[in-house]
RNA sequence: GGGCUCGUAGUGAAGUUGGCCUAUCACGCCUCCCUGUCACGGAGGAGAUCGCCGGUUCGAAUCCGGUCGGGCCCGCCA
């Protein structure tokens, strides 16, 4: 029977088999303390008889054991137990090192990206590296229960794609059995279409984007957090994300202390209600404090981004700020203008510490206007593929609307505080990276 | 796509106004010592044709040209 590394601090007394990877060697002459890592976490386990020790000579980190022995509390010890008497069992001998240390924090700095992510197989054995997707995983899982909880139904909708869908992101072509197909750059018109069926849904999955973008905030395959529901306003949009945001961030602190540790992560501040402040006000603010003028501009700058989150965070108390107003010709064809100030779209972004982390927007439901507007504002073609369909759904009844796309990665890099989104990613896809 | 910047043992760095470099340090690896370590400690050792090609020079990690591969910022976006 295997007992996990956990468990062992509740089996004093016990006789007990470990089985995992030799995580830590530390000959100390008359006494060896070897550390085994297993899905649980880690274990001491103390050895004093000679050849014992004599079966892991030569054998590197990551030597796959089967430790039996009993179980001693000790205060000395990691986590007040370890294990003693141990007779040991190689499973799978490892003689070659590995190429990064999996016992020490791996570097992270910039410049050294490239060996983080080349030798990513094994450097995601690391502890610290692993605790990035523990936390990743967790945010999967509260923002899961948070949609339930809201009675939003999950959704899968399809990645390969006869046409591009909305326009603006360069979208990855590719053959499909003679004719031209697409990577889906969003869930977009599926998720709006699902708003005609069960009126809330999400999805979470990956999304593909062939922009040469070169940045610590781009990557070409990223997962998106989907999410669109009928009825709603902008407001009520508003008011789900505040609500998201805390939700993951409550849960986070409260499930991977550890891991959050590891990262010294720092939990944010939030509002019941995220602090909305329009485009044009945020331009005023920046151009008043740092006399570099973006007034009149289309977008926000990302030094804007990072500077109304400084200010948001002194302010406000708030690490995240909605950006409200965003001029109507920026529009895309599926997105709605304010009924009162057609000049302005009815548009959302919420920035989280400095980076654009949603997109979300009301959408347009009229069938004759999204009609019109995808003629005038992205010359498309009805008939085509990539409209007809959801034309189709349009026609046949939508609500007032609404919905946003999350990069996970970024909320993941964010949480936790990384230089890069693609640290946040298991096996991050780049302008110049398809593998590993 | 535009601008800037970097490439030195398995890993991270120093050296880069040419010679003192037979290339330095730390981690890791190997050998030995060490009975409470937990980023253990101590002694010794192996490991690098300084990204690649060409040029200048008595002499190149260092200067020049080319080339390949990274990174950061901007644009665009999540």
């Amino acid at each position: 029977m295997r007992t996990l590394t956990k468990e062992i601090a509740s089996k004093i007394g016990q006789t007990v088999t470990v089985q995992g990877w030799l995580h830590k060697k530390r000959l100390m002459g008359g006494l060896t303390f070897i550390v085994v890592r297993d899905r649980s976490g880690l274990a001491q386990v103390l050895v004093k008889d000679k050849d014992e020790v004599e079966k892991l000579r030569e054998h590197q980190i990551g030597t796959v054991l089967s430790v039996e022995g009993l179980v001693v509390a000790d205060d000395r010890a990691p986590g007040g137990a370890e294990i003693h008497d141990a007779k040991l069992s190689v499973e799978v001998p490892v003689m070659e090192q590995p190429p990064v240390e999996i016992d020490k924090p791996l570097d992270h700095d910039s410049g050294t990206l490239d060996t983080l992510f080349e030798y990513r197989p094994v450097g995601l054995r690391n502890p610290r590296e692993q605790a990035v997707f523990k936390i990743q995983a967790e945010v999967i899982e509260a923002l899961r229960q948070y949609f339930r909880r809201n009675d939003f139904t999950e959704v899968h909708t399809p990645k390969l794609l006869a046409a591009a869908t909305e326009g603006g992101a360069e979208v990855f072509k590719m053959d499909y059995f003679g004719k031209e197909a697409t990577l889906a750059q969003s869930p977009q018109f599926y998720k709006q279409m699902m708003v005609g069926v069960f009126e809330r849904v999400y999805e979470m999955g990956s999304v593909y984007r062939a922009e040469p973008s070169a940045t610590t905030r781009h990557m070409t395959e990223y997962v998106s957090v989907d999410a669109e529901f009928g009825f709603v306003t902008l407001s009520d949009l508003m008011d789900l994300l505040s609500g998201m945001l805390r939700a993951v961030a409550d849960d986070l602190w409260e499930k991977c202390p550890k891991e959050l540790t590891h990262w010294k992560a720092e939990k944010p501040l939030l509002p019941a209600k995220i602090p909305a402040i329009s485009m044009a006000e945020i331009h005023q603010k920046y151009t008043d404090a740092t006399g570099t003028s973006t007034i009149g501009e289309k977008d926000l700058r990302p030094d804007e981004e990072r500077w109304i989150c400084e200010y948001a965070k002194e302010n406000l108390d708030s690490e995240a700020v909605f950006v409200t107003d965003w001029p109507a010709a920026e529009m895309k064809f599926y997105h709605k203008a304010q009924d009162e100030h057609p000049e302005f779209a009815d548009r959302i972004d919420l920035i989280f510490r400095g980076i654009e982390i949603v997109t979300g927007s009301m959408r347009e439901n009229r069938y004759d206007v999204v009609l019109q507007q995808l003629k005038d504002m992205a010359g498309g073609d009805p008939e085509a593929p990539g409209f007809k369909y959801f034309l189709m759904a349009m026609q046949a009844g939508m609500p007032p609307h609404g919905g946003f796309g999350m990069g996970l990665e970024r909320l993941v890099q964010k949480m936790i505080g990384l230089k890069n989104v693609k640290e946040a990613s298991l096996f991050p896809r780049d302008i110049n990276r398809l593998a590993p």
